[in-house]
DNA sequence: GATGAATGAGGGTTCATTCAT
DNA sequence: GATGAATGAACCCTCATTCAT
């Protein structure tokens, strides 16, 4: 066995499998047995380290959660003038939510549960309150400065710079079918990159 | 059994229920037995009518496809003034997905399948191309009115427009947890459906 | 509609589908949609003219019975030299069970299910009579002429015969197999039936 | 469950009730829930330990073919005279089909679903190939010693000896109705083994 | 004579989970 | 901490047959 008695591997590798297998496959489709396999465990150690099933996928969707607010935090984006931030918010939302195409599998999952699982995480919500302070920080400047326009709430701005990318990317295979367009080819990804930034810069400029 | 010989009002009854079944528990979670029970139809209808659950499910997407594009037209954007047609745009599609939302899980469940269904599909692509050229027509319009900035593309513009109002709407589990807010009071609904109208059409304006 | 009210046709088709249908995969690998789509009849129209599956099965094995006991009389053995005669049975019964090898599997059905069809048969006895007598006949004969040795039972005699075309024909797959040889090809076969008019005759020879 | 954690029995107890369930029914009729009940295991089990229906008919399969073999290699058939030796494998097989009906009946299962399974088989062919060279070596010393007619084939005869005791057994059902005799009766039953190997032992007679 | 629609029992298979070691 | 063996409920689907017209 890989897998000789070192427990903190053993439950590591159990969480990247099974992050990957409910990425892939939703929750309902996540097979029990695959994440176990892909994990060199035996079945049986889900269970001792996470209990169950449910508790697995809470487990990965916090990890998960964690990862892009951890890589937010790095953009330093205080320090930044207002514009630059928001820009910078922006690209790096785009650019997370494309290469990290697993958090938006594990958020539908999540949501097609009615967040049930999320419901009982304390952590979640505790990683998040920095996100919309910076976010308003940003904001109240550039409204000082006079480039954007006011009134603008960062919990909804977020969601819609979010929002850009996520339809975008989480919903690209009936995108393509019905626009009959390919939408990850390199042109089209760059194409999109700026129209996400375009339109959410322009949309709280100040007039 | 309830059902007396009319084959048009069992085929129809079975599609209802699928759509239903679909939209809460995804193409995975779905379960045959529900749909035949909720459907007061006999199991082996479902097989005699769709061949199989992937085609009954996506008997059910295109149903919805065709339900808002046939909404869509009846909005007659094509004779309004750019700004207005685009605000109306804007509106339905906010007020659709509020007021749909299994067409949101069903996209999210055929999209969880990389599409597999919808690319069989002749009819899905067929509903879209009037869209893709009534969204240009306005595009064009505007930009000649001089109210829109110029080389905006339609097919972006509206997985914009889409993407405010689906992002908010089929992440609102996970965002109410996250931001510690309710996203679906009567105000909250609201607040968030003059946000999308500002942004959309702040992001468009001619400078 | 093929069938246009013209019921022995209509029979007639069904019972040649079925046939085909409970060679190829056994009365219980048999389909009954699919015998009714061969015969381009509607399936209750196999209800109608024979009652239910079993019955039908046993329609088609008393079909293939008349058949080769029909072919089998106009080989006129009774006014042949025995020797020839008893070679010319050989023969046939070999290019037979190769030409129609849907009475082999037919005969294997009814054998699995322990002849509970043909034990209901009226029919399939009264053909065989005249053959166990022509064979008894011809036996007779060469003993009278020297040229077959005494004491040979015809039912036991015409059983070997049949086996040395049934087992090679019938068990072809496994044989092929197990002895890694194409037994299928020109020249198998007819080394094939060489072999069996060899081994009968030299069988029967006087010593 | 009498199932006391001893893997090795377990599967033993499935193999051997799938063996009996597939030689009564065949592949199709046979019923996985009847196996698993007979095994006294869990249905699971099965799957567990073979995979599908599939490969479990063909591990019954190996295994009476192994078991065939095994026996008659204890025959011991090259220290004996020619035609000893061929007297001996004859009366063999005909014992060993009378005694292992199921055996027939696997074959011709197989064989009725163009044998898919044995091709996949390595180890089927392998126990063949001692059969073989077994009966060429006892017909070249019977030709030299000049009891045997030359250029038999050693496969063709292997054919013609098993396919005597084949037919008569595996369409015992059909040929006691068609001949209106009772095969299985005692003497009925040494009649036909005194017959096949007066049958095969003349046939390969020097003339 | 002929049709499409409907039925209920059961088909093989898979599931998350737990037991004994 | 770790293992392979075992469980029973439920999954999607298919079957021969019959009903109403």
């Amino acid at each position: 066995m890989v897998n000789s008695r070192d427990p903190e591997r053993t439950r590591h590798r159990i969480l990247a499998a099974a992050t990957e297998e409910f990425a892939r496959y939703g929750l309902g489709g996540a097979r029990v047995d695959r994440i176990a396999r892909r994990a060199a465990a035996n079945k049986r150690m889900l269970y001792y380290y996470f209990r169950d099933k449910d508790n697995l996928f809470l487990a990965a969707l916090e990890g998960r959660y964690a990862h892009i607010r951890a890589a937010e935090r790095e953009l330093d984006l205080e320090h930044l003038e207002p514009r630059i931030a928001l820009k910078r918010l922006v690209e790096f939302t785009w650019r997370y939510f494309l290469e990290h195409p697993e958090f938006l599998t594990l958020l539908n999952s999540e949501n097609l549960h009615k967040g049930r699982h999320v419901r009982r995480s304390r952590r979640v919500p505790e990683m998040h309150s920095t996100l919309v302070e910076t976010l308003r920080g940003i904001l109240r400047r550039g409204e000082r400065d006079g480039v954007f326009r006011a009134g603008i709430d960062p919990v909804q701005l977020y969601i819609s710079i979010a929002g850009e990318g996520y339809f975008y990317l989480s919903n690209r295979y009936t995108l393509a079918q019905i626009f009959k367009r390919d939408l990850m080819s390199r042109s089209a990804l760059a194409e999109r990159a700026r129209h996400n930034t375009a339109m959410i810069l322009n949309a709280v400029r100040r007039p």
